[in-house]
DNA sequence: CTACATTTGATCAAAAATAATCATTATTAA
DNA sequence: TTAATAATGATTATTTTTGATCAAATGTAG
């Protein structure tokens, strides 16, 4: 059996009985104590269970953190874009918070405010925010996009067309000076377009290596935003343009 | 057992019982009072809850509480009850999962099933099933109960009154015969009742000691229902009058 | 305030689990 | 096929955890 079966089975088995011990996932599954280690201590860098003195617990809120691949690309710069944006937030405004990991990255700087209201179509930022007493929630409906663990599709589009509010935090996959802001999937862009549409304020977040690159859905221009929040590598005459179109760069 | 899972285990008798002894958590969990101790001051210096002479007091503000009860209360009866329910549904189907632990313990039971649609305004059987590669889901969307996990209110109804679906799977605070069904929230109540009205087959959930009982929020007659899928607890007169209402019993 | 009982925190030894090492086996590449 | 590489299981030293003991601290009753 290889690893790949193994985490599986053991991640399944796991998801029936609350807590296993290494040796009860050895004899189930038939393998060494010393591979179920091994096996619990992969499975637990990646995110996916709670290794613990004599085996492994199941994860309360993993179903919902969306980001097993991306969590790595988890960098300082995002956490740095996530703080400042979330800077740009005051008591009681109304936001709409779109998926991704950089926007994903304001919510652990949110948590101070009060009567903050968040709408949001992403599934993590319902689970990292949901708890926090200053914070409501309002989530978008429709289909629900599994591998993005976010709601996307027409009716989240008239979900999201029924709100107007003043700020909005989104993210894209290219933004260029050619193309303006562009997406890798067509769900994506519907969505980001529908809360650009809809606040009076659009924040965009990304990381400077997103600039000046192109992904192939064309959604929207840079005049449809206003502030542009990215890290300290943006410089030079591309933010000189970037700013000449109307967008205010925070870094 | 790990200190991970007694923490957890404590915790959640700590939200049954307001205030616990340090010989009754060791009782209880069969672990001795040393330990106890320990876990208790590293519980209490996370914050968790708060340290007393001889015991341990529950926390007002405690955050996650509310999602482990409902597991916690996930009795043998109420899993029954979400097989049975579970076996009504067929590869192809569309259907409405309402909130609540009795709905929920359906969801272990359908995660064989093929091309499967779920609609639903509950955050943890949306986390219970997101993974389930046969199982679509389109969320409601609207406000955000915290407490309840799960979306309600007037645009979750509008929401769920474009949908028109086969089944529909629904629980209650109270059914009974006078006053047919009941339940202790407002917004809940108008949920449900949407779920019922756009649904060609109903099937209400609830163990048997909610039957004869009423809660004050009345959303619909015994005649809105088609089916109701309890345990073996309901027999009798009782039973005969809830079918002679049309409604089929399934146990 | 004192005496008594209970609880606690510290220390320690026993038990359990782990990480590290190494030989063996299985898999892959050449 | 053979060599090289990776994965597995066994062994052992180390670490972690646990429960017990006991002096000190805290709370309670008289």
């Amino acid at each position: 059996m290889s690893f790949q079966e193994r985490k599986k089975k053991i991640l399944m088995i796991l998801d029936e009985f609350e807590a296993l011990s290494v040796m009860e996932i050895s004899r189930k599954l038939s393998i060494s104590p010393a591979t179920v280690r091994r096996d619990l201590q992969d499975l637990s860098e990646e995110g996916l269970l709670q290794r613990t003195h004599g085996g492994a617990m199941k994860l309360d809120n993993l179903p919902f953190v969306a980001f097993h691949k991306k969590q790595t690309a988890n960098t300082e710069s995002k956490q740095e874009i996530g703080k400042l944006a979330a800077a740009q937030v005051v008591d009681g405004d109304t936001i709409f918070m779109d998926c991704g990991s950089t926007v994903f990255a304001m919510c652990a700087h949110l948590k101070k405010l009060n009567k903050l209201k968040v709408i949001t179509n992403s599934l993590p930022i319902v689970a990292e925010l949901i708890d926090t007493p200053g914070i409501g929630i309002n989530l978008i409906g429709g289909e629900l996009d599994k591998e993005r663990r976010a709601v996307h599709g027409d009716m989240a589009v008239q979900h999201i067309d029924t709100y107007h509010v003043s700020k909005a935090f989104v993210g894209v996959d290219g933004i260029s000076l050619q193309n303006g802001l562009t997406a890798h999937s067509e769900k994506e862009a519907q969505i980001t377009k529908a809360f650009l549409k809809n606040a009076e304020q659009v924040y965009l977040l990304t990381d400077s290596s997103k600039i000046g690159k192109d992904a192939y859905v064309k959604f929207g221009t840079l005049k449809s935003i206003h502030f542009l929040i990215t890290d300290a590598q943006l410089t030079g005459p591309l933010k000189k343009k970037i700013e000449q179109e109307g967008v205010r760069v925070l870094q």
